[in-house]
DNA sequence: AATCATTTTGATAACGATTATCATTATTTT
DNA sequence: AAAATAATGATAATCGTTATCAAAATGATT
């Protein structure tokens, strides 16, 4: 869960932390630039993945194949539009009363819903281990 | 949910239900070629979406980008490798009992789990029924 | 300090799934 | 059958992400 990390990882952690809410790589990269703390791209997106990898960071990939990024801390519920691909968070619900999410919103019109496990296999585990 | 559909959807439609599974874009391409029922990939896709839309399949999208597509019926838990990016099915596993699924699957490290609700936001279930 | 080894960085090319374009073909309507 | 509309498919374009690789920074060793 935690690891030594780069100065470019602690920038974008922090950033994160401030934020509190999910953000996308190439928002992180105008973001950062405007606090004069420019990354490149390609470091943005590492440090993003190793945090990813520690634990530390949570993803989620939108259908267009966007990904946005957040802390890990937060439990995220979302209502996504399947036409426009905007998300409404939730807030304050519990997880698994679908029928509180109806509720919530009257004229959401909800086809499905999918609950996404996100950790590490036990060889992908093993392999990060022998690689560092 | 339901819609005059095209040849295409039809068949389409008709596959998903045979394989039933999910499956990505590309592998649909493949796969209809080899049944003999070769459909452009540019069909496929508009198919798939016109599909979504109407809320009869659903689609979950990888941290790659890649859009897999199943029916809309069975709810679907799934445990995704962060480095590898495999998927394992849970089966039976009742929704938002996150402990089960740790207990279910021993040596598989969770981090985190995302719900996604999807459906139509109130103005795009305006916006389709103008365009239609 | 100076040298060497290792890690990190960033500009840019490459990649790949998806979407847009547009001419052609099928289908429906009059 | 002619005209209007919808569907199709080959291909170009898009765009977020990943790979490449040389340069810069960092750390270790003498």
């Amino acid at each position: 869960m935690s690891a030594p990390k780069t100065d470019s990882q602690q920038q974008i952690l922090a950033l994160l932390k401030q934020l509190n809410r999910e953000i996308s790589a190439q928002e992180l990269y105008v973001e950062l630039r405007r606090r004069s703390q420019s990354l490149g791209l390609a470091t943005i997106y590492r440090a993003l993945k190793a945090l990813k990898l520690e634990g530390t960071i949570q993803t989620r990939t939108l259908s267009n194949g966007e990904s946005f990024y957040s802390l890990a801390e937060a439990e995220q519920h979302y209502l996504t539009c399947l036409n426009c691909g905007k998300s409404i968070l939730l807030e304050n619900c519990p997880i698994c009363q679908e029928s509180a999410a109806s509720r919530e919103q009257e004229h959401f019109k909800i086809y499905y819903h999918i609950l996404d496990f996100f950790g590490l296999c036990p060889s992908c585990q093993h392999q990060i281990h022998v690689e560092s």
